[in-house]
DNA sequence: CTTCGGAACTAGACCGTACAGTACTCGTTG
DNA sequence: CAACGAGTACTGTACGGTCTAGTTCCGAAG
C-alpha cells in the first residue's frame, strides 16, 4: 500500500520526529510538524488524534532502528588469538553508535519526558536498552562457553561492558548540546576501556 | 542579614527549585512558583529578572550540594586488607548518592534542557561531574602510590569505577518515572562493580 | 513609645502572544 | 463525483511579563 493517504501518514512521521527531536516535545507545535510535513494541520489530525498519541507513535517507532546495534553485538567471531582486538572493534563501533547526535538526542527526548510519559520510557528502556544488553549478555556467554573469557555472570559483564564503554562519553554528551568526542577520543575509550573489561573478564 | 526581602528572596529559590524539578521548565510557570513561594508574583520579579535567570540561579546554586560526595569519594582508608571492603562501602555510598530521587530529577531537568541552555548543562557538568572525578582519580593516585592499586592511567580507573557501577542503575532511573533500586540491587551493584574493578586495578 | 516615610509586598486585572484543537470553504486527485 | 486534503480563520486557554492601587514592614526621629 502505497496510497496518498499513507504518504501523507509517513510524512508526518518523519517531520514530527525531526521537529520534535530538535525542539523537545513542548516546544514543538503542531503548526511546525503540519509546515514541515507540507501538510495542513487538519490532515495531521486525522491520523493522529492528538498531540500525545503522535508522540507515543514517533519515540516507539524508534525503537525498531536498535536492530542494527543488536547485530553488532551478537556478531562477535570467536578467534582466540584476535579477542582483544574483536572486542575493541565492537567496543569502537558500539561507542560510534551510541554517541550519533540523533541518537543523543533522542535519549535526551525520552529522558526528559519520562515523568510525563512514564510507558514511554519505560518501554524504550525495555525494547531498546535491554534487547542490547539481553543479546550482549548471549554473546559473552558463548564466548565464555568457547573459553574465551570467564564471566560468572554474563548479565553483569554485558552492564560492566556497556559501562565501562559509555558512562563518560554518554555522560558528556548528554549534558553538552554539541557533539564532544573525536574520532581519536572514541578510540581511546574503546581500547582503555576493553583492556579493563579483559582483565576483570579474560 | 535575615531581613524579609532576603527570607522571601529564599522562599522563591526554594519553591522555584521544587516546582522545577517536580514540572521541568516548560511545564512550570511563574504563577506556580510564586503560589508556593507564598509570595506575589512582582514580588518573584523584583527578584529575578525574569524565568530563564531564575531557572539559572536555581541550577547553579545545586552544584554546591556535591561536596558530600566530594568528601565520600575523597576519603578511602589506605588499608590494605581491607581494600575490597572498603572500596565496596564507598560503592555502596556512591550508588546510594547518586539514586536519589531529587538526584535523578535534577539530572533529567538539567539533561533535558542542555540545549535550550548549553551553558547551564555544560556548567553542571564541569562543576558536579567533574570535580567529583577528579576527587575520585587523586584518591586513585594516592592509592597506587601506596601499593594497593595499579592505575596507569587514575583518571582512566575513575572513569571506569563510575561507569561500572553507575551505568546501570542511573540509566534505569532516568528512563523511569519513580525509583526503581531496591537496597538488595544497590548492594548487588556495588559487589559486582568492585569485584570487576579490582580485577582490572589491583 | 509614637509617628512617619519609604521600600517591599499583595492581589489581581491586564496585554500580547502562542498554541491545541475545530470548523469551514474551496481545490485536487483518484 | 466523492473523498481527501489545503488553507485559513476561529475558539478557548495558558502563560510571561507589566501595571496599578492599596497594604505591611521596619528603621529613624521626635
Amino acid at each position: 500500500m502505497d496510497s496518498r493517504s499513507e504518504r501523507k501518514h509517513q510524512a508526518i512521521l518523519e517531520a514530527a520526529t525531526t521537529v520534535f527531536l530538535d525542539k523537545g516535545y513542548e516546544r514543538t507545535s503542531m503548526d511546525d510538524i503540519a509546515k514541515l510535513a507540507a501538510v495542513s494541520k487538519q490532515t495531521v489530525y486525522k491520523h493522529f488524534s492528538d498531540k500525545e498519541k503522535l508522540f507515543a507513535e514517533i519515540v516507539l517507532a524508534t525503537t525498531d532502528r536498535i536492530d542494527g546495534t543488536i547485530d553488532l553485538v551478537a556478531d562477535v567471531p570467536a578467534d582466540a588469538d584476535g579477542l582483544e582486538e574483536n572486542l575493541t572493534k565492537l567496543a569502537r563501533q558500539f561507542l560510534t553508535a551510541l554517541t550519533q547526535p540523533q541518537v543523543i538526542q533522542l535519549r535526551r527526548l525520552i529522558i526528559a519526558n519520562a515523568d510525563r510519559f512514564p510507558q514511554l520510557g519505560a518501554a524504550w528502556y525495555e525494547q531498546g536498552f535491554e534487547r542490547v544488553l539481553a543479546t550482549l549478555t548471549a554473546t559473552f556467554e558463548r564466548l565464555t562457553a568457547q573459553g574465551l573469557l570467564k564471566t560468572d555472570d554474563p548479565m553483569l559483564a554485558a552492564h560492566h561492558f556497556s559501562g565501562l564503554l559509555l558512562w563518560i562519553p554518554v555522560n558528556r554528551a548528554m549534558f553538552h548540546g554539541s557533539p564532544q568526542h573525536s574520532e581519536a577520543d572514541l578510540d581511546r575509550y574503546a581500547a582503555g576501556g576493553i583492556r579493563a573489561f579483559l582483565a576483570a573478564y579474560r
